[in-house]
Formats: C-alpha cells, structure tokens, sequence
RNA sequence: GGGUCUGUGGGGUAGCCUGGCAUCCUUCCGGCUUCGGGAGCCGGAAACUCCGGUUCAAAUCCGGACAGACCCA
C-alpha cells in the first residue's frame, strides 16, 4: 500500500514505490541493492542495447579484475586523491594478512591502464577501444538511496588510447550520442549535455562531458559521462606509442559511463502515486491481462483470455493473470503498483462483444478494441506510451530551466531545477556560491556559450566566460 | 564532523510519562464463499535492536553499543 504522494514526499514516495512494487529490496548491508526480476530486467536491456550500439561503433568488451594492488591505484595523484576516501579494502586471506593489500575497484583505470602499457607499442596498435560491464564500490558515508546513490553500483566502463588529441576528441560525440539514444529512445529521458567546471570533473580528467537530469523535487542529477583525460594516465602508466615518423609520444586517453543510477532517475521521472510507470521496452511484462469471471462464465473467460494472449504473443512480452485467488481490482492495483505499461481486461461483456478493454498505466485511458485487431492496436499502444512518457519528460525538464543574471532572484530560484546563469571561471566564485547557496555547478552546454558574451558574473560582477547550469543535486 | 529524535511480528502501529503475561491494521498459511477497481467469514503463524544495571517483576526506568531519520557544517 502507497501512503506518500510525489508531490507532497518525494523521498518517502520514491522508496515506497520501489519497494512495495517488489522492484528491488534492500540487503542488510547498507547502501547495497537487491536488483529483483523486474529491475534487473530493465539493467540487462540497458546494457544489451547499449551494448550493441559499442559494438557499432568499433568498441570490444572485455574483462578486468575485481582487485587493484595499492601500488597502481597509487599511480595517478588526483586520481587516488578522489578516489580514496572511497576505497574498500581487501587485507585477509583467512587469518593471514596478504603482504600488498587490494582494492576492491571504484573504477578501473590504473588496473586496465597496466596491461595497456603493456600492449601499446606502435601506432598501429592504436586506436585501442575497451569497454568493461562490471560492478564497483565506492563507500559512500551519506546516506543511500536505491538506484541514486549507494555503494556498489553496476555499469560500463569505456576505457580508450588514441595516437591523436583530435582523435580522442572525437571518441566524445559518438559515446555522448550512443547514451542520449539509450536514454531517448528506451529510458524516456532527456537530459542537458555538456562541460563539467574544473572542479567538478572526474578526478584525472582533463575535461569531463555529462548528461543532467532534473529530478521531480527539483534537485539534478548527473548522468552518464565522458571523461577527455588527456595524458595524464598515460604519463603515469607509461602508455607510449612510436607514431608513424618514429617518434615516441604518449596516448591521448578517454573514459565514460552509464550506471543503474538512470534506472532511479527513470523510476522518478515517470512514475506516479498509483506506483511505478515502466516505459514499455524496460518493461518485463507489457501487457497483462485480467480476467473477469464468475462460476458460470469462468471457463469461457478463461478460453477467450488464452485466445488474446497467444495473439499478442508476437508482439509484446504478455502475462495471464489468472490467480483465482484474488479478485480483478486487487490485480489492478497490484499491477499498477507494478508498472505494467497496458492491462488488458477480458470479461463477458468482451468475450460477447468479440473485443478487449485496453487500459494504459500512463493515462488510465480505456479503450475497446475488436479482438482481431489486438495486437496491432497493443503495438501502437505500447509506442504511444513511450513518446507520451518522453514528452512529458522534456516538458517538466524545460519548464525547470531558468535564466537568472541577478544573485538575489538566484538565491531564491535555486533548488529548483537547472538555474543558467553567467560565470567568470573563478573557481573561487563557484564555491562561494556552493558555501552561501547550496547550488553547484551542474555543467554547461556548448550551444549556449556565446549567450556569455556582455554578460557578467553572477557572484562577482566581473566579465562572464561562461554561462553555467546552477542547481541543488543528488 | 556537530546536534535533535527514533528503534515493538514480513510492513505499518498502540502500549513507554505512571514497570505487572503486548493492541490494532496489513501481509502470510489452511478452509468456506466471492469475482467489472484492493470483497466477506472461520481458524492459524508471526515482534519488544543488542549488551549491562535497578527491581519480586523491564517493551516501559538508568548506562552503553549498534542501526535509522531529521537539522546544521
């Protein structure tokens, strides 16, 4: 039973959906999730179109270990310096304490960068393009929340070396590109892309792209990611090359994401206090049907629900409810608690009729259609959903982006959703702004740069360089 | 990191001030009955976070640990 309204209490309401939906549970080890069917259905189609789309682009998976000696983790300084806090250590076998403790991965730049040092000698070796899927762990010490924030969590690790700064470059669009068309096109989401601040970028990064999301409360979230990390691992690691003229030089290198977080921002965006909404192709059932019957019409109802199922079998993933021991309004809730995008009801009324209501979660619109054309009108359904939950997604997100010049209106905008306003590039600026505010600096999109141009600094009044997304985040 | 509050069956709770065999809802199991928006009846299973103290007697009072929530940095 669902008490919490999204509207009224949002953290209450976003935990009480997950739960009582049976989507994931939680351990006894805080800040580690239990992924049931229905969830981890939604991460393995993730990862498999994902997936596909890098295998496209010229992209080999591979796999890496669990454990990093200290002495690698050690080799790059900002990036142990980020990273540490975080880190959870591996120091027994048994009772015996191992001589180099381990690691247990935040991520896996200094393991795979070893064995990249190893493989690259000529130019021909390059463009080396690697993807892990793996699971990492980061002790996190505030507090956890499923899918947005926890200590282990599961994701793609692209790791790539390129002979040229331009080639590197260009490795940004395609990924960025393969992430907005996984999250379009199967999580329903939009996002802002663009350039994370200097301070806010992926420790051992030159520069770092991300997709932000904004919440329902009006908070924001960061998304997948690609990080430009120059050479900096590379000079660590000793990744060297001979280019074409003999001469040696370093790879240019880049690393980028997405992770089970976006299962969370999906659940949020979406869903509504009846429950979860699953966008139709995360959804491991799409279509279940309830069956309406009493003793006498029991049998023939059960018939005509087999008959509508068997012919929406092509079409879409399709589930029978016929538990008898509870009754058809207890199946609606259950399943919209569940967010099953289209429940198809079946009782005398349609098995006389010759047709089937039709119900979408999304709407709670109901219609009826002839038996015949069931599964043509379930397909253009389960579409329709789709595009009406992405529009409305946008929608929310475009209303929640603000233009702000003057720090009064800023102090009183932040917290909900993106605030654009103009930045100096003091880094000094953007955390006085974080201390006196809450809000930090989300990232900036490339095609709203120019809009710096004659403006001034939010904070400091001095000649803006840039014009940045502000907001309160996860 | 600092402060405030809270830990009772699987989930949600009453009881705590004023010590005396733990309440109700839900879930779960068995049965009957019902089935067009969480039906009803009968029976059953299931809990005081942990450690110590006070007491004839502790969910209740005291001390500590652990866990969680909220506020501040």
């Amino acid at each position: 039973m669902l008490t919490a309204k999204k509207s009224e209490d949002f953290s209450e309401w976003y935990t009480q959906i997950l739960i009582n939906s049976e989507f994931v549970d939680y351990s006894s080890v805080s800040g580690m999730l239990v992924y049931r069917p229905d969830s981890y259905f939604v991460w393995e189609t993730i990862q498999s179109v994902t997936d596909r789309m890098f295998k496209e682009a010229g992209i080999l998976n591979a796999y890496f270990p669990l454990l990093i000696p200290e002495r690698l983790l050690l080799k790059e300084k900002e990036h142990v310096e980020g990273f540490s806090p975080e880190v959870a250590w591996v120091t027994h076998a048994g009772k015996s304490e191992l001589s180099e403790r381990l690691a247990i991965r935040p991520t896996s730049e200094t393991i795979m960068y070893e064995s990249f040092a190893k493989w690259i000698r000529s130019w021909r070796d390059l463009p080396l393009q690697l993807n892990i899927w793996n699971t990492v762990v980061r002790w996190e010490f505030r507090h956890p929340t499923p899918f947005l924030r926890g200590r282990e969590f599961l994701w793609n690790e692209g790791h790539s070396a390129f002979a040229t700064l331009e080639e590197a470059e260009a490795e940004r669009g395609v990924i960025l590109g393969i992430y907005q068309k996984v999250l379009r096109e199967y999580l329903a989401l939009p996002g802002i892309m663009g350039r994370k601040t200097d301070s806010e970028k992926f420790a051992g990064a030159v520069a770092t792209y991300s997709i932000e999301h904004v919440m329902p409360d009006g908070r924001v979230i960061q998304g997948p990611d690609h990080h430009s990390d120059g050479q900096n691992f590379s000079r660590a690691f000793e990744i060297k090359f001979l280019d074409r003229n003999g001469n040696s030089d370093y790879a240019y290198q880049n690393t980028y994401a997405i992770s089970t977080r976006e299962i969370g921002v999906m659940v949020a965006t979406h869903s509504d206090d009846k429950g979860l909404v699953i966008p139709p192709r995360l959804a491991r059932i799409q279509v279940v049907i309830v069956p309406i019957y009493n003793k006498s019409s029991r049998d023939s109802v059960l018939q005509y629900s087999s008959r509508a199922l068997e012919s929406m079998k092509g079409t879409a993933r399709v589930h029978l409810d016929d538990r008898e021991e509870y009754s058809p309004g207890w199946k609606y809730n259950q399943w919209e608690i569940k967010g099953v995008p289209i429940r198809a009801e079946i009782g005398k009324r349609e098995l006389e009729a010759g047709s089937v209501v039709l119900v979408r979660r999304d709407t709670g619109q109901k219609v009826a259609v002839p038996f015949e054309r069931l599964a043509v009108e379930v397909a253009s359904m389960l579409e329709a959903i789709h595009e009406s939950l992405y529009a409305r997604a946008l929608d929310f997100l475009n209303s929640h982006i603000f233009h702000v010049d003057d720090y009064d209106d800023f102090r009183k905008k932040i917290g909900s959703g993106f605030i654009q306003s103009p930045w100096c590039g003091s880094p000094d600026c953007e955390a006085k702004i974080k201390e006196e505010t809450g809000g930090k600096t989300s990232n900036m999109p490339p095609e709203i740069q120019s809009q710096a141009s004659g403006r001034k600094c939010i904070y400091c009044g001095k000649p803006a360089r840039h014009i940045v997304n502000f907001a309160r985040s996860y």
